[in-house]
RNA sequence: UGGGGUAUAGCCAAGUUGGUAAGGCUGCGGGUUUUGAUCCCGCCAUCCGUAGGUUCGAGUCCUGCUACCCCAGCCA
């Protein structure tokens, strides 16, 4: 992929460069973790750009890791889903996908030695009293008054809590650190805590589930994680990472840097907000066309290398960030222009009668798929007496500005003749439903000989032989660039981030032999088939740039 | 003075032994064009959060200040 040929350089990158140098790694490893409680988003791909690309790039490894601790949130159909947005994506994780819960066995072992140690004890406060014994951002906590249970004790309690003895939240188990610590992760954290529960890999084996501070690290230890990459909240709990690295009998020691997560904007990419677009029926799945989930981009039109593209472009920093949306739309534009084959549709249809034209006649006319790449081919254009404008690309008088069809004014069909408005009928509110036109049958793939300048071209589909669908124009999701800002953020979604349209489309682009899956409908935008529907429904990805637009908003 | 981070154009972002501000997106001009698309050409930071200091020379070093983000889940 041309677009994977000039990754620009990072932070990141630059550190492993040196870890490399220095010989402190011969080979890199990488992970992807996600939490099965969710669909990924753009902001996942970034990081699996991340983790994949740097591991494609040093030769090393790239594990896809579910850290699935915590059983009540997540579910199996996130896992498989997960699976196929990152395959989808591009890249290849190492070997079988591998989850935190396959470490149980071994995150218990290295828990009984932290007690064994002396460093964790198992805490029958409450919630509410660990959290009040914590103390504040200025002021140090207090210790749990089983801080100094003996070890003994601890082992056996912690097997009790292991075996069930105890309903959920009676006990936890808790690494004995600094109750005084200015890292409040470190103020004696919890590492395990009981949860009857079932989970989607382990069954009902287990009934204490270790927390993410404590599974992380060793799970990246496990897997001989060089570098493990996550976002920028987690840059205190890299205290806690190292703690227990260090605290166990482990050989292996990963290294976490932390990079700013993406914001884009007029969208929100959190998980817990995402799922309430979903469960709360704001969206219709997290595969929606407005979704920035990675399935929802991809129903959109989206393709991989346009969201990698997108990945390399915004670049990897700890700043924090807000990428706009023409950054992402201008990638899917820069692709489709390239590969997406040329065919025209009719939005908002009014018909052209050409009375010249003989009512019996019908012509195939051939069209390119593509203006400037020959090797794309060409198709049929079917072309009659009666064939379907688009209702704004006609008035009955205007200026000189107005390149398109103009009562007693000449303009080109695209791919066809150039024809002139003779007359109108409008229904009853006065909207124009047919133009009669005459043409210049000399005019077919040449100027008029006569040398006169037709400044216009507009698009058709024929009447007779077009097919009726319908096509989805979408807008952003919320009204304003930062929603997740929003007190209330499902106030600020956009009413009208969908407009269907009913209007008709060149026979071609609804032939599967043709092989394309995405179009660029001339002067309207890129546009794919969605195959959620049997009938031809066509989901705009993104419109074309329009200064014709801006023109008109600016006068 | 709780601690951890970040500050380079509207947005993203290079800049790493101090040597006189890359690139992309957006925007604005102009050219080509049977897509008001694409493509092509040109323009857009005397200045790098701010105030000082060191230096022949600082975005890069030092000091003070300011702004913003993260941390008080038995979430990740």
């Amino acid at each position: 992929m041309a677009e994977t040929e000039h990754r620009p350089t990072n932070f990141v990158r630059q550190i492993i460069d040196k870890d490399i140098a220095n010989k402190v790694h011969s080979t890199i490893k990488t992970r992807f973790p996600p939490e099965p409680n969710g669909f990924l988003h753009i902001g996942h791909a970034k990081s699996i750009c991340l983790n994949f690309g740097i591991a494609q790039d040093y030769q090393g490894s790239c594990n896809l890791r579910f850290d699935d601790t915590n059983p009540t949130k997540e579910d199996i159909s996130y896992v498989n889903a997960i699976k196929e947005d990152v395959q989808w994506l591009g890249f290849e994780w190492a070997g079988e996908p591998c989850y935190s819960s396959g470490y149980f066995d071994q995150l218990h072992g290295y828990a009984i030695e932290l007690i064994e140690k002396g460093l964790a004890f198992v805490d029958f406060c409450s919630q509410e009293e660990i959290r009040e014994m914590r103390g504040t951002l200025t002021q140090a906590g207090t210790h749990s008054p089983y801080r100094d249970t003996d070890v003994a004790t601890n082992l056996a309690e912690f097997e009790k809590m292991t075996a069930g003895e105890y309903e959920d939240g009676k006990c936890c188990l808790r690494a004995k650190i600094d109750m005084a610590s200015s890292f409040m992760v470190m103020r004696d954290p919890v590492i395990y805590r009981i949860k009857h529960a079932h989970h989607h890999q382990t069954g009902d084996k287990w009934c204490v589930y270790p927390m993410y501070d404590f599974t992380h690290c060793i799970s990246d230890a496990i897997e001989g994680i060089t570098h493990s990459l996550c976002s920028l909240e987690f840059q205190d709990n890299r205290r806690l990472y190292d703690w227990v690295i260090e605290n166990i009998s482990i050989d292996t020691v990963p290294r976490q840097y932390e990079f700013s997560r993406l914001n884009l904007e007029y969208t929100v990419l959190s998980k817990r907000k995402l799922i309430q677009l979903v469960e709360e029926k704001f969206v219709d799945g997290w595969d929606d066309p407005r979704m920035p989930t990675v399935a929802g981009l991809r129903r959109r039109g989206y393709t991989a290398g346009a969201i990698r593209e997108f990945c390399a472009r915004i670049g990897v920093t700890k700043m924090e960030n807000q990428v706009e949306m023409s950054m992402l739309e201008s990638c899917i534009r820069d692709d489709l222009n390239e590969n997406g084959p040329r065919a025209m549709a009719v939005l908002d249809p009014i018909k052209v009668i050409i009375e010249n034209y003989p009512e019996d006649q019908h012509e195939e006319l051939v069209a390119p798929n593509h203006p400037s790449n020959e090797a794309m081919g060409t198709r049929l254009l079917p072309f009659s007496r009666e064939v379907w404008i688009e209702a704004e690309d006609f008035r009955e008088s205007a200026n000189k500005k107005f390149k398109r069809l103009v009562l007693d004014k000449e303009v080109r069909l695209r791919n066809a003749y150039v024809i002139k408005a003779n007359r109108v009928e409008k229904d009853e509110d006065g909207n124009v439903t047919t133009v009669y036109c005459t043409y210049d049958d000399e005019t077919l793939g040449k100027d008029p000989a006569d040398g006169r300048k037709v400044k216009g071209v507009i698009h058709w589909v024929d009447a007779s032989k077009g097919c009726a669908a319908e096509f989805r124009l979408y807008d952003r999701l919320f009204t304003v660039p930062s929603p997740a800002k929003e007190d209330d953020f499902t106030g600020a979604i956009n009413p009208d981030s969908l407009e269907v349209k009913k209007g008709y489309i060149e026979p071609s682009a609804l032939q599967s032999e043709q092989g394309f899956s995405a179009w660029q409908f001339e002067r309207i935008g890129y546009f794919c088939r969605d195959t959620h529907f049997d009938t031809p429904v066509f989901n705009r990805t993104v419109g074309l740039r329009d200064t014709w637009a801006k023109i008109q908003q600016g006068g």
